[in-house]
DNA sequence: AATAATTTTTAGATTAATCTAATTTTATTT
DNA sequence: AAATAAAATTAGATTAATCTAAAAATTATT
């Protein structure tokens, strides 16, 4: 098994997160629209990725990761996260700041690079957006968590992860004082448009729409 | 000024080392030697080079890194060695481990990061090598030096270089108890093949061949 | 079931980076 | 100054990754 291209990595990594670590099949056009590319470079990708067997693909029936790709892509995926850690922790870098230069740094090949890292961050298990970091076969486990937009009212929880990672997102939590680890209650529940009134670590009572309420994730 | 490709930059980067930072002339044979390819290929590159007035090419008569070129070939360099001095000093890799990894990290794109990782490493003016470590806008002084074969007898030294930076020869360097800071003086020289016997910190007694003295740097 | 709409693939170009083989230019030797 | 050798460039292919436009397959709608 060769060493597979920076872009290689890149579409085993959609493929992956598409299908939900592996589970469904994925189309053409979701690759293409995450990755912001167009569908008939997709389709010549996954060509090639399924003649190296990193993916099983059936002409116009979609696409499903195999154990091999996944190998692959959660090694790409522990890289991010690490370095991820790496950036937010040493660095000092903010949650909102890390992600494209961790799409750069999750491609260096050196296994022992990656050890040593982990080593030094002390074998952190999410990263700073909390999401899980796989060890080096794979594995890891997710914290329980449900979307703040799902929690009933005068439900307590701690916000855990968040589902979208985009810059102005979390410039906006920054802003309002949302942050991982921070003590939430839900105080009132709009049906109107989803939005609703949250009491944050017993203090901060915060109005958020439902789009921010859909992305916070509480454990529960 | 678009973002330099890898090859571009490798390129740029073999360009100035082989040019005696900029001053010579540097010949396509030298270029392919250096960068184990094939002379067809530089001479692509090196037209490509110049369209984008990175160098100054004249056909059948060699190239010349220009001003621009020197500038985008310093900044590598500068994030090769910082990320040298981080796996050395932050990740505990040996000196003879690093050249490899930071020849993938030299091309990570973020001015942002070089700056923070510059921070975190306590502005390093030497990496693990001895070699200088430019700033922000190229600038950095190289310490007085003179290889060991070079040294009179009985004359003193501190070692604050090596030329061959293979990980062959700095093995050797550290089984024989040589090191970046080690106290030398020259106790014998043999004119016949060039060896020599010197004296480490002023307890060890070492015999060194030609090849040793000539890549081993110290201060004069 | 036929038609229309959507999705996906293929055909054909383009760009970067490389190679081998052939040609051209420059340098060295008779 | 020719002839020869060496160095460098060009010509022509190849591979990866991308694109636009056209064709084909699948899905949805009458
Ligand atoms: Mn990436
Ligand atoms: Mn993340
Ligand atoms: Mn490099
Ligand atoms: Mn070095």
């Amino acid at each position: 098994m060769k060493k597979l291209s920076f872009a290689e990595e890149n579409y085993l990594k959609a493929v992956y997160h598409l299908s939900n670590a592996g589970e469904l099949d994925v189309s053409t056009n979701s690759i293409a629209e995450e990755m912001d590319t167009k569908a008939a470079s997709v389709s010549d990708m996954l060509r090639r990725l399924s003649e190296k067997e990193m993916v099983v693909y059936r002409k116009y029936q979609g696409v499903k990761i195999s154990e091999k790709g996944k190998t692959a892509a959660l090694q790409v995926i522990r890289k991010h996260r690490l370095w991820e850690v790496f950036l937010v922790e040493k660095l000092k870098f903010n949650w909102d700041q890390v992600h494209e230069i961790a799409e750069q740094l999750e491609h260096i090949k050196s296994p022992l690079l990656i050890q040593r890292l982990d080593d030094f961050l002390g074998h952190p298990k999410f990263d700073p957006h909390g999401d899980p970091i796989p060890d080096e076969n794979g594995l890891f486990k997710e914290k329980p968590q449900v979307p703040l937009a799902e929690v009933e009212i005068s439900g307590d929880g701690i916000v855990v992860a968040v589902k979208d990672t985009n810059s102005m997102f979390l410039q906006h939590l920054d802003r309002i004082g949302i942050y991982l680890g921070a003590k939430t209650k839900v105080t009132e529940k709009v049906e109107f448009d989803g939005s609703m009134e949250i009491l944050v670590d017993g203090k901060n009572k915060l109005f958020i729409s439902k789009e921010v309420a859909e992305n916070v994730l509480v454990t529960h």
